[in-house]
DNA sequence: CTCTGGTTCGGGTACGTACCCGTAAATATA
DNA sequence: TATATTTACGGGTACGTACCCGAACCAGAG
């Protein structure tokens, strides 16, 4: 800490260049009408002096505004999930935008690509710095960032990766492993033989993360060799009378079923359920941080969440656009969150 | 998001005052030289335009240099905690060095009162802005906190709280809820009548952490009426072979055992006895994410850690003493670290 | 030779705030 | 009334960088 070293700045670059500040500015931000010997000359000399540039004065000096864009799913009846990451974009524009950043929001609707592809249109037409997305629809992700790779516009994906494209980094979760600790933790307690059910509720049953995740999960069984059963269901249906229609159908076809584990936040439809069914033998384990799961997990109904930080990751998301067009820091291209686990005696300290 | 707001900064203040720049500045930073009337019209139209001076501007024309002092435990072959708060008041100090601010750090030795103190008089006569500490001893603390108190120094508690005293903020865990989750992840798995053990390894038995934790801990045995027995054992050397030792003692003493608590860090050693000792029929929880005990979780012997963001703590801890002193902004005066639980699944992605 | 156009560069001002220095007015002191 | 002291305020410069505006210079065309 507090190593004491001296700065030196543009005025010592152009002394010892013997050139004006103007020429040093210009190779800095290389602009044209620099002749190419003056240029490796101030060059050599910022190498030597390691010139950090003074990011206080240069924003200050610098009247431009940074535009942002924000491409994510909006907040729906379906899931209101999406509420988290907003806060935490809102909290990093907050802190930027005394820089002169701004970030401009565009949401569509996860289930219709079109609309995906409609707000990215915008978006490209808008002329944006940087672009934040969540790449839901892959194939519709691929091809917009490929423009704006096109257009040199860095882009960070948060929520899921799209491995081996042009972004500047992900930051979310490590889907797999996340289903690794859910099935862990599903099994912690279940002495003998398992006899275990996976639900995916949701209108996308192809989509990428639930894929991952029950991959993750299922991993679990086979690396410690436990017997037993895995059922799986999938809901498509999101209302609650088709969840409590194919649960009763599912519970009464299998019977001693120990465990339900749910891929996604919806888990509070079956906590529902299992309340009316007076169910609270059967252990339940699902995703986020939702008010309505955060309930269940109060009154016993739901044994563990999992959670992997959704403010956290609008946060950095955003920030990682702005450490690398203002102050030009390297990012970690993947940022990996945390697979975090609530429980009703912790909830209450929790940080999304 | 991106609310257009004008900003309006001194020289439109100046101007609606009739007056000079300078006056404005005088008030703004209660300075004498101002009659009462012209500050009240000033104050006035600062609080009608909701002035929000740009700290870019007022770091940058302000050239001097702001001093906390930091006062920690050192890094000892007992435990190397420490290093991970250390870690985060270095990445904050290198975030805000170019806002001219500086972090001197200060360590005491935890077996050793008097080196506290020693310390604590360092800091006093070197004319800090600002304190960073940990409170471990408290009669100790208070005296100090009251000395930076009477010259005006604020001051912020990490790791653990000292209640009613004129601190800034604490940030640091609700280490009676963080007893509480222990007992409920330690006991999620015991069936009927359980037999559980509580350990303390430390020189110093008193410590008002482990007091906390332990009745939280005994808390949720008598929240849910479990039946069983609680043993508590006292561990004052912490060398391997006393606790070995003590541990056998203990083992013998008490037979049908089936979970250990350890209320601290040094739960590695008493993993390292399980292991010698081929218990693994034990389960054993205990605190922190240390490279010792991760290893034990890998393999098996540990079966949850618990932990408090320590870094988080240290990086929060100094920031909230810049967002302070530089940025004026208020501070929450409790800001509690989540529970966090690591497993052997999740500990690759943990955010300390 | 002059004229044109391009290249290469320096002077100077601005960003919003901090603070030194000087001065006029008000008040106190002789 | 003359002088000293205090009070209240304004002018102006500096912080480090961005960028506009023009100037000097050179090459080639006429």
């Amino acid at each position: 800490m507090s190593n004491e070293t001296t700065f030196y700045g543009v005025k010592e670059i152009a002394r010892r260049a013997n050139v004006s500040i103007a020429t040093v500015d210009r190779v800095i931000h290389n602009r044209s009408g620099v002749s190419e010997k003056t240029k490796k000359k101030i060059n050599d000399i910022i190498k030597e002096l390691d010139y950090q540039p003074n990011i206080l004065a240069s924003r200050l000096a610098s009247r431009k505004i940074i535009s942002l864009a924000v491409l994510i799913p909006k907040v729906s009846e379906e899931t209101d999930f999406w509420e988290s990451p907003l806060k935490g974009i809102s909290r990093a524009e907050t802190e930027i935008k005394k820089y002169g950043v701004q970030a401009i929001p565009f949401f569509f609707d996860l289930n219709d690509r079109n609309s995906f592809n409609a707000k990215a249109d915008l978006i490209l037409e808008g002329n944006f710095h940087g672009v934040l997305l969540a790449p839901s629809f892959v194939e519709e992700a691929k091809q917009f960032t490929e423009a704006c790779y096109s257009r040199k516009i860095p882009f960070t994906f948060i929520d899921s990766d799209l491995p081996d494209q042009h972004n500047l980094c992900y930051i979310g979760p490590h889907l797999y492993q996340s289903g690794y600790v859910g099935a862990k933790l599903l099994t912690y307690r279940l002495k003998e033989r398992h006899k275990v059910l996976v639900i995916n509720i949701s209108r996308a049953t192809d989509n990428y993360n639930y894929v991952q995740i029950e991959e993750g999960f299922r991993s679990y069984f086979k690396d410690h060799k436990l017997p037993g059963d895995i059922i799986r269901v999938d809901i498509q249906d999101t209302d609650n009378l088709s969840v409590s229609r194919e649960l009763t159908k599912v519970l009464n076809d299998h019977e001693g079923i120990q465990a339900i584990f749910v891929t996604n936040s919806r888990v509070f439809a079956v906590a529902k359920f299992l309340e009316k069914s007076k169910r609270d033998d059967i252990s339940l384990i699902g995703y986020d941080f939702l008010k309505e799961n955060i309930n269940y997990l109060e009154n016993g109904l739901i044994d563990f969440l999992i959670c992997h930080k959704p403010e956290e990751q609008g946060y950095r998301g955003l920030m990682s656009l702005y450490e690398t067009l203002v102050l030009g820091t390297r990012i970690e291209k993947v940022q990996f969150m945390p697979i975090d686990i609530i429980t009703k005696e912790n909830q209450a300290f929790y940080m999304n």
